[in-house]
DNA sequence: TTGAAAGCGCTAACAG
DNA sequence: CTGTTAGCGCTTTCAA
């Protein structure tokens, strides 16, 4: 008997563990047991149960099972940011291997201040998520170990939780060997800024380490930052057009702290009629679709995205704070030899 | 006294509205009032209960509140696949309003069968989300009407709930119109197949009929499909060649059925040295970043995406079964004069 | 193998 | 304006 609680007339009677119960005859208990370890059933009980489920087409309730359990298989994950190709793809690769552990994912991007991105964090817990995927860059270490929820950071500054970083170290000295390699005479290393602090920062170190016999330099833009923007577009042409001035008749091996950068990189190239991979080299980062979507595929390294994403996934399952360090590869498509 | 449960000795007692109800000496209920219509408590109470909750550091349970309400503010969306832009952006796009109103999102992308993407709805339902958007193309009108969740399509197939679409028959034509404008001789659509009850079908019927005067044709490639595969690029390439021959010496009108599609027909242009927008135009769809990124940015028809997320959004709050339809308009880049 | 009953943390009808 | 009390749908201890 319904006291309180209005109902729409419409409203088929929602049909829970109560109502299989009264339908095969056992207890809750029984038919919940049904539902988490049915060995401990006989088969005639199993089968009651199995029969009134699906005939009253039941599916559980998650929100109960997780207030009585205390435990979800909410994920939430945080990025900077969408329009980046890596991010794409290691979401892609999170909902696949993620889904077949049952985890669904509640997607947000980051925010501009500490203080918003804190509270993000708090709804993200308020629904009991089971861990959350960290890529932003606002919170500093200490902040994350505050707080009281697994975290798994991917390619994120390192503190005492659970990390996932590439090797970038090798991923830059992989890019610069194949450039000396291939006969470039100038070593070019093109960035859209950096802490010292971040994974990333090492790919600068390995590229650097590997050419520093060779004639070389490091570009920081902070203007390449939001790919494909106007702005970016022109301090790329900018770029080009100092390189081609201070380096004249030298074959130039440019490396690219990303794919985005190195698309821009390329799509001024073609525009200024640069030959590649004759005149000038030129390596990304992550082998992200958009290194196979330009014009002409883009070499780079690649960071195993699907890789990062199932040790992610594992993370989860058995937390243990330590960084796992995912190898690189070079990845030769047409802007090199 | 706790009587079960284990405990992590570490684990800080859960401080929920209890504690804080006893902390500021007043009732479970007054807790949940101050969180739920402070208005109706005295001043000197609110402020109890305020200095509690900062002292406390307290921070509602979410699973709890919808368990108890009934309601919820997740929202589920189900892709087709993540790496098209215009899902990029709009689930960009989502999350942005979607913040605004504390809405957070269950990101899916769409298996291949019905049962698959049913049982995804169902996961969906059993965390009790506010509704779902829908991108995927599996369900038919049928099967979703049969759901019993608010349904909100975004350019799908329509039937009895909430649909999205841009205006897609004015889209076709504003491309056909622009390009006979600028002297085009014969106008091309390039499309990857479609079924006629899908919105986008009618990008086709606006663009023929606004070139029915002129020579015109439509051609149908599902090779088209995987944009950037090897396959599509092999398919776009014999497109080209064909219409090269075909058309001698013509100015060719290209209308692509999305950005993705236009960008490659422009890569295969760029390789063969055929001159934009001198000898072919170029018209994309979706207005996407894609169309931004590509090395002469292409003109594309703009769905005004921000809009479809807002309506999406105001959809959830009062839901009413019938279609949006959100206008299309002509962004003039660089591939049309 | 099974069931009774006490929660999980919060809300809401009702009474004061 | 505030408190009592009965749930929300499921899990889990304890006892049988």
């Amino acid at each position: 008997m319904e006291k309180h609680r209005h109902r729409e007339v419409t409203d088929m009677d929602k049909i829970g563990i109560k109502e299989i119960a009264e339908r095969s005859g056992v207890s809750l208990t029984t038919v919940s047991r049904y539902l988490n370890k049915p060995d401990l059933l006989s088969k005639k009980t199993r089968e009651k149960i199995q029969f009134a489920i699906q005939e009253l087409n039941y599916s559980q309730d998650n929100v109960a099972r997780i207030l009585a359990t205390g435990k979800s298989n909410l994920v939430g994950i945080i990025f900077p940011q969408l329009h980046l190709s890596f991010y794409t793809e290691l979401l892609n690769q999170l909902i696949q291997y993620g889904g077949e552990k049952d985890y669904s994912f509640i997607v947000y991007t980051s925010r501009d201040t500490k203080e918003e991105e804190l509270s993000m964090i708090d709804t993200l817990k308020s629904y009991r998520v089971k861990g959350i995927i960290l890529l932003s860059h606002i919170l500093s270490p200490e902040d994350i170990e505050q707080l009281d929820v697994p975290i798994i950071s991917i390619e994120r500054t390192g503190g005492n939780y659970c990390q996932i970083n590439s090797d970038n170290y090798t991923g830059g000295k992989l890019a610069g060997e194949k450039l000396i390699e291939d006969g470039c005479e100038a070593l070019i290393h093109i960035n859209n800024g950096y802490y010292e602090d971040w994974p990333s920062f090492k790919r600068i170190i390995g590229f650097e380490f590997s050419v520093k016999n060779m004639p070389h330099e490091t570009i920081i833009s902070e203007d390449l930052t939001d790919p494909y923007s106007e702005i970016a577009l022109n301090a790329m042409s900018s770029i080009v057009d100092a390189l081609l001035k201070k380096y004249p008749g030298q074959k130039l091996g440019i490396f690219c702290s990303n794919d985005d950068i190195a698309n821009m990189l390329q799509r001024d190239c073609i525009r200024k009629g640069i030959k590649m991979p004759e005149d000038v080299e030129i390596i990304g980062y992550d082998n992200s679709p958009v290194s196979d979507n330009a014009i002409y595929p883009i070499t780079s390294i690649d960071q195993n995205i699907p890789l990062m994403a199932k040790i992610a996934i594992n993370s989860l399952d058995t937390y243990i704070p330590h960084e796992n360090v995912v190898s690189a590869k070079l990845i030769t498509k047409s802007t090199t030899i």
